[in-house]
DNA sequence: TAAAGTATGTTGAAATTTCAACACATTGGA
DNA sequence: TCCAATGTGTTGAAATTTCAACATACTTTA
């Protein structure tokens, strides 16, 4: 296990926990691992949601197919970070969304009810390990609320000023760098890379914004 | 405190909780209550955030104002429902929202870290209530990744289509009702009530559905 | 350095949405 | 019973988006 601790001290789970905590507590939580081949279904639709994965090694993908057959991907997850927590603590019967081993990967799985109700051992951090899920959830929560907010703009425009003001409010100025190429920002947006390029011009002529890259100035 | 039980019972919060256990938890948590008058705010952005608010009568609004200075409402509250839940779990710098009173209102306050952090006297059902807490915060991701779902979608058929799909995978069945009105689903879809009236009806001309009201049928 | 690849901006046509206005049905009082 | 209020469907015009195609700048690497 100890071969992984440069991956747990990435992952948000094992924030603040000393080296020798994580591995301790690991036992007590009856942590398992598993290594998985590419394209090989680590978690599939409909199946009940107990544990919360950690990629250890490898990548994986969340695909979801809906009603018609048409399989989609929301999501690639690398080395450290958590996939299904949501579902795991709502003991969902069935997941909404599939996992899926983009190339061989080592993946760790925790159940979630052992996480939630506090062992025997009174391990010290086992708290703190309580502490790190609620900030992930609630982090993922916050995200996804400010998300929402901006793509439920009817217009690009209007999502992008959304973006960009909220951008502005959190760094406490008008100019700042945001985290996407144009094509990544069209997809956060869920708008056309295109028509979103041709917004940004046209707000650059009215005088509303200034731009260049990925740093943008709110006039 | 004992004349607001009926409320307790019906917040997520307290689920599970017996009604004794409540009364002694709210005194461990430190837990305190204030009468707001009308349109009084509450919280208001900007300030940090440490407390979930809980809404033990009237009700309350949740409102954000934007860079220009246009407020936009977000969503009411009513009895027994939980405000700046995540906020508060993730120990927020400034509140992205304020809360303001619809009318007058009794609100109660607890100390986020009182829930995380299990008190010295050893409540048995301190666990349940972390439980209880950590079950509203995946809820709310799991409906809030489901809402992007739907809107991410670039036009009101595919919306529509999408969100109908989901409710018939969530039914187990090609019939059945939802829980909105046409303004509502329009609201929930992000887009105007008039087209989606139009493409309902479109849909029902190619035989891809049948309606009646909130009762949908897919064929 | 040249060539290939990637990122971005521009454009016009087709598709779609929004918006405003109105028709019709249903509901709940007065 | 009648009236007002509410919910829903329809329509056409204006605004906007998407889509495809291409031009231009910047990067990477052979």
């Amino acid at each position: 296990m100890r071969k992984f601790l440069n991956v747990f001290k990435k992952c948000p789970l094992f924030f603040d926990v000393s080296d020798d905590d994580i591995i301790t507590m690991l036992g007590c939580l009856k942590a398992r691992t598993d290594i998985f081949d590419k394209n090989y279904t680590i978690l599939s639709e409909e199946s009940p949601a107990k544990y919360i994965g950690i990629v250890l090694s490898g990548s994986v993908q969340i695909t979801q197919t809906d009603y018609y057959g048409n399989r989609s991907i929301l999501g690639n997850l690398c080395e450290g970070e958590l996939f299904a927590e949501a579902f795991a603590c709502m003991q969902m019967a069935s997941m909404p969304v599939s996992v899926v081993a983009n190339e061989k990967s080592n993946i760790m799985f925790i159940d979630c009810n052992h996480i939630l109700h506090t062992c025997q051992n009174g391990c010290p951090h086992h708290q703190q390990l309580i502490y790190n899920l609620m900030k992930v959830l609630a982090l993922k929560t916050v995200m996804f609320q400010q998300k929402i907010e901006v793509i439920s703009k009817r217009t690009t425009r209007e999502k992008l000023l959304t973006y960009l003001t909220t951008c502005a409010k959190k760094n406490n100025r008008n100019s700042f760098k945001i985290p996407f190429n144009r094509q990544e920002l069209a997809d956060y947006l869920e708008v056309d890379r295109s028509g979103l390029s041709a917004q940004i011009s046209k707000l650059r002529k009215e005088g509303v914004l200034e731009c260049r890259g990925n740093y943008f100035n709110l006039l």
